[in-house]
RNA sequence: GCGGCUGUAGCUCAGCUGGAUAGAGCUGGGGCUUCCUAAGCCCUGAGUCGGGGGUUCGAGUCCUCCCAGCCGCACCA
């Protein structure tokens, strides 16, 4: 592998700098901007240059000089300012890769590691923000299963929050619907939800007198009896059950349904509260604004440095518990530090795990995590920073360090998409900027309609161009397609950037999509097939390949087979930073390189064998990296378009 | 006020721990289908990298000060 021929490379030349100059020296590695420069760079000489006070092109001429190079070494050359660059054998490289898995993570060095996503209230329907954060946790998990990890994934569900209680009063005070009615409703009841929620909002407006129903509504859900408290569990069990299918259509599934109900009615609260008192880390307030209530100090972490109030409230004046106070609770079951457990029960209807407070007696073990990963939006960084400062203050700094947030940024509406669904009153606004969506305010593009409109133009270009496929065939071809398209726009934006969600982009396949990356693979299944109909081998060994003469490699084809020699280091880049956009861009980048060979440098109609062979064998190398990187990305790939 | 993020081509964005001529996609213009599917390819146009100063042999990248925009800083989640 690359990373093998890499870091052989390095050690030979940290030992030349050694005995040359006496110098300890980590070798930094660069690909060359140009390919005529080389394949692989060592700009050590530059480094060196400050060190030993001399002309770096010298440094590296003498480097150069009788540099022991093993035998994938094709040339060594000293290049612009004082860079080594090495020329590899193109052969070897490619023979190499189609030897052995792109991927091979040393046997038993995972973590065990729990990883949160999706998420949503259980009170309406999810949206594309949503999508954003399911997308990327779903990606995520895959890209830690293939680096070794063990991967346990849960949903938490907050079935006793403020956001539901507003549907529950929706339904009883408002609609005055009985549980029988409620339970009767039509299909889609999250849809439902949705106009209902932002009724309610309106409705408590209108007149603030009716939040008092909430207050109400709140105590019952956290108590877990009383007809609101059931009404609440009905809401809540269906919209799950609706959020569960539309992550189904993307392909996204979870280990574990984690609620909130189940935190609460076995009380980790209060085993974490010990805790936290016996360790001095939180007391009780006697005067001042938060007088009566316990609270955690943050002015000794310097991350909080600066803020006006230096104390966080875990347990308010009247006795219950704040947010914070259950997701300390919550983080330190993750990871096996509280005594207690959940119970478990398995909804069978959704073929999945999910906490109870009197479960079966039999079920799979759960937490006990090395490392927890929350994928949450970036607004909620504070909030995680104090989770992990009441880690600290337990004195649990390994698990306080091992405490990640994967954080994002929103997803917003672009002008024209927010008109286009009318949120956006009339077009007097010229100027106006992207729309933040909210629940609350019912604006938001649903996640259901998006993928339904991502269908529909899959089948209509489709249809374009395939007149005579089955109407079952075109199902499955059309949600293949869709959700490549979405799951990859979501996946090829920076976190740190807030997308600002267009309906038109995101419904182009054409350019930087995910179809783009389909048809790039179609294309070369074709090639395959029309091989061995004309009776040609459709597969090229690696033996035969490393015996090819190094002139068949062209440049193009090299620059591929570089490419996904490096698929390795891209993961483990994207796992470590969690930066998930670097897999799809390195996808986008095979795609268009496999895309100009494939009208440069044809395979069928080319007469010379060995010619033909490295075309072949590069179409094969690609393939398979273009396998390996839609895995990890979950993009289906299809057999035709 | 304190903290975080963002500012690169008409639009949407890449740019790896400072390094070789700042790159894609879309849009505009022009080409390519008797030859592996044109959801493709090729050509073409376009940039004071928000601004000033600094560090360095070398800065889109590091430091500093401004400017503009977004987001956090509850006994809400």
């Amino acid at each position: 592998m690359l990373s093998d021929f890499k870091s052989e490379l390095s050690r030979l030349l940290a030992d030349r700098i050694e005995t040359l100059f006496g110098v300890e020296y980590e070798p930094i590695v660069e690909v060359p901007p140009r390919r005529e420069l080389g394949d692989l760079a060592y700009p050590a000489a530059l480094h060196l240059a400050r060190i030993l006070k001399r002309n770096p092109r010298a440094i590296a001429e003498e480097l150069a000089a009788d540099f022991p190079s093993p035998v994938f070494v094709r040339d060594l050359r000293v290049e612009g300012a004082g860079y080594l660059n090495f020329f590899l054998d193109r052969g070897l490289v490619a023979g190499q890769l189609l030897s052995e898995p792109l991927i091979q993570p040393e046997a038993g060095a995972g973590d065990r590691i729990v990883l949160e996503h999706t998420n949503i209230n259980p009170n309406k329907a999810a949206h594309i923000g949503h999508l954003r954060n399911a997308v990327l946790g779903d990606v995520l998990s895959k890209v830690l299963r293939a680096l070794g990890h063990t991967v346990e994934v849960e949903n938490y569900i907050d079935d006793t929050g403020v956001q539901l209680a507003d549907v529950v009063v929706g339904f009883i005070d408002l609609r005055k619907m009985t549980l029988e009615a409620v339970a009767a409703l039509p299909e889609p009841f999250d849809y439902y939800c949705w106009d209902l929620y932002a009724e309610v909002g309106r409705w408590y407006e209108e007149d603030p007198q009716n939040q008092e129903l909430r207050r109400q509504t709140l105590r019952e859900l956290e108590h877990g009896s009383g007809p609101r408290a059931e009404m609440g569990r009905l809401i809540s069990r269906r919209v799950v059950s609706r959020h569960l299918a539309t992550m189904r259509r993307l392909a996204i599934a979870y280990d574990l349904l984690t609620h909130e109900g189940a935190v609460l009615g076995l009380d980790f609260f209060s085993e974490a509260f010990e805790q936290l008192k016996s360790a001095g880390s939180v007391h009780l307030e006697d005067d001042g604004k938060n007088a009566g209530c316990w609270v955690m100090p943050l002015s000794e972490s310097e991350e909080f440095a600066g803020l006006e109030d230096p104390d966080k409230v875990i347990v308010r004046s009247d006795g219950t518990v704040t947010y914070v106070g259950k997701d300390i609770a919550y983080q330190l079951w993750k990871f096996g530090l509280l005594d207690k457990d959940f119970q478990y029960r398995f909804w069978r209807a959704e073929d999945i795990w999910e906490t109870t407070v009197d479960g079966e007696p039999e079920h799979p073990s759960f937490g006990q995590a090395d490392r927890v990963i929350n994928v949450i939006d970036i607004r909620q960084s504070y909030l995680q920073k104090i989770v992990k400062a009441g880690l600290e203050a337990l004195d649990y700094d390994e698990q306080a360090r091992q405490s990640i947030h994967f954080a994002y940024e929103m997803v917003t509406l672009s002008p024209a998409t927010a008109r286009q669904f009318g949120f956006l009153e009339d077009d007097s606004e010229e100027a106006a900027g992207n729309l933040e969506m909210s629940g609350r305010k019912g604006i938001g593009v649903k996640a259901d309609d998006l993928i339904d409109q991502l269908e529909a133009k899959s089948r209509e270009e489709i249809s374009l161009r395939n007149r005579e496929m089955s109407p079952e065939a075109l199902d499955i071809l059309a949600h293949q397609i869709a959700i490549a398209a979405l799951r990859f726009f979501m996946v090829k934006a920076t976190t740190n950037r807030v997308i600002a969600f267009d309906l038109d982009e995101a419904l182009s396949f054409e350019g930087d999509s995910g179809p783009y990356l389909q048809y790039s693979a179609v294309r070369a299944l074709n090639i395959s097939r029309r091989l061995g109909e004309a009776g040609l081998p459709t597969q090229v060994s690696p033996a035969e390949v490393a015996a090819l003469p190094p002139e068949v490699w062209a440049d193009d084809l090299w620059d591929l087979i570089l490419a996904v020699a490096l698929i390795p280091q891209k993961t483990e880049a994207a796992g470590d930073t969690l930066e998930l956009s670097l897999l799809a861009r390195h996808a986008l980048e095979l795609a268009q390189k496999f895309h100009a060979i494939y009208h440069k440098h044809p395979i069928l109609q080319e007469q010379d064998v060995a010619v033909r062979s490295a075309r072949l064998a590069t179409m094969q190398v690609f393939v398979e990296g273009l396998t390996v990187l839609s895995d990890l990305l979950g993009l289906p790939l299809p057999d035709r378009m």
